[in-house]
DNA sequence: GACGTCTGTCACGTGACACGTTACCATTGT
DNA sequence: ACAATGGTAACGTGTCACGTGACAGACGTC
């Protein structure tokens, strides 16, 4: 049985848009076009956010927790996760020709 | 005295960049052709990232911590307090422009 | 002193991707 | 029926990570 250097998730992390879209939406009462329009940004960016099609930018995250009062870091770690599980995947090959330095 | 929304910091988180230039080459006593090449990525690349004009990729956080024996979310987060922390800055005006919601 | 080697840096091209604008289509309400 | 609203597709643009190739300087060996 191949094991991987760590304990890998065979589920992704929650992608950011699906919080968004089943979490914060809801309780706000919030449509994507009324959402694009609080924040300032345009209908594509948030129908994107929502069909996770596009990241959490920096700014993106300092938006939302402006918006709902919660931390940047709330979005843009869901957001890392994500992007950590997907090179993981991705790059798995490449990563592992890597030789983990012993300490000098 | 016109306080922001958080406490913002004078002096910009530290940019992985320099972990690296600072603690981890010299530690390890590596140049930066020999990072390069055991990081499998050209000299360009490890190049620019030790000069701060490029970011730590999620990619090159799971090469770093490989290599290294740390966790990817090490260089992520770092990189990320420098991201969050150039954003707050750039984005100042856009960013004060959005209401908060008051809690439904 | 000339030569090859190693290192840092610059210039260029490429691919990925976040974003805005515009347009199309379906749903809903009057 | 028609206008308004909401989701989505198509297109163009700017930014940026990455590789390749080339250049200049430092260091050594002969």
């Amino acid at each position: 049985m191949p094991i991987p250097n760590t304990i890998r998730r065979q589920i992704p992390p929650t992608h950011p848009g699906e919080m968004l879209r089943e979490d914060f939406m809801p309780d706000y009462g919030l449509t994507a076009t009324s959402l694009a329009s609080v924040l300032g940004v345009s209908r594509q960016t948030v129908n994107e956010l929502l069909r996770e099609r596009r990241a959490i930018t920096p700014v993106m995250a300092l938006r939302l927790s402006r918006l709902f009062g919660n931390s940047p870091e709330f979005w843009l770690n869901a957001q890392h996760s994500r992007d950590l599980w997907e090179s993981e995947q991705r790059y798995q090959r490449e990563l592992a020709q890597i030789d983990p330095l012993s300490a000098a």
